[in-house]
DNA sequence: TGAGTGATCGTA
DNA sequence: ACGATCACTCAC
C-alpha cells in the first residue's frame, strides 16, 4: 500500500475530504499494524467557517491547524472522545478534515478508540509518523450530507454539505 | 431523550 | 479562578 504524502494533503480541505473516503488509516503500532478503511469524513474549512474551531482565530488549541498539511490534530471531545483530523490546505489556513468514521468503526469517537488513537498523536504528522493514510487503489462512489453536530454555527453553513459518504 | 466527562476559553 | 460550552456515545 501506499503513504499519502504530502502533495495529496497540500490541496483544498473540500478536495482532500472526499477523496479521503475510500482510503485506508493506518496505525504501526508495537503489536501489529491497524488498518480501517475511512467511510466519513467533513471538511472544517478555515477562519470564514463558522463551524470550524479557529473561526475565532488562533488559541492554545487551534495553533495546530495553522501548521503543513498532513500535521494531525486530535483533541478531546466531551471529556471523553478522541476525534481525529488532518491538517489539509496552505501553511497558516486552518483547515482540517475530520476523520468521521471507518468501514466496522461508525462515529468519530469510535473509531479513534478501534485504532488506538489519542492526544499523543496531536501533531503529529502522517506523512512521516506511525499514524499515515494509505491508498490501496480501492475506488468507490462519495455522496455528501450536511454536517454533524455543528448547532454552533451559522445556518449558512449548517446548510453546507462538507460531509463525504461512502456508498 | 438525557447523563456523563474534562479540556478549553471567555470573563473576572 | 469560575462557569458555560462542546465536531460524542451509550443506556434507558
Amino acid at each position: 500500500m501506499k503513504r499519502l504524502g504530502y502533495k495529496f494533503f497540500h490541496r483544498p480541505c473540500l478536495e482532500v475530504a472526499r477523496e479521503l473516503v475510500g482510503k485506508v488509516l493506518v496505525h504501526e503500532t508495537e503489536k501489529g499494524i491497524l488498518t480501517m478503511r475511512i467511510s466519513e469524513t467533513e471538511a472544517y474549512c478555515g477562519e470564514g467557517d463558522t463551524a470550524c474551531h479557529a473561526h475565532k482565530g488562533r488559541t492554545a488549541r487551534t495553533e495546530v491547524l495553522y501548521a503543513q498539511a498532513g500535521t494531525v490534530y486530535v483533541y478531546l471531545c466531551y471529556g471523553i472522545h478522541w476525534l481525529l483530523n488532518i491538517v489539509t490546505g496552505e501553511k497558516e489556513q486552518p483547515e482540517a478534515v475530520l476523520i468521521r468514521a471507518c468501514v466496522d468503526a461508525p462515529g468519530p469517537g469510535r473509531l479513534t478508540k478501534a485504532m488506538g488513537i489519542t492526544g499523543a498523536f496531536n501533531r503529529e504528522n502522517v506523512c512521516d509518523g506511525k499514524l499515515w493514510i494509505a491508498d490501496d487503489g480501492y475506488a468507490c462512489n462519495v455522496r455528501t450530507d450536511k454536517r454533524v453536530g455543528i448547532a454552533y454555527a451559522s445556518e449558512e453553513d449548517q446548510a453546507r454539505l462538507w460531509r463525504f459518504i461512502l456508498e
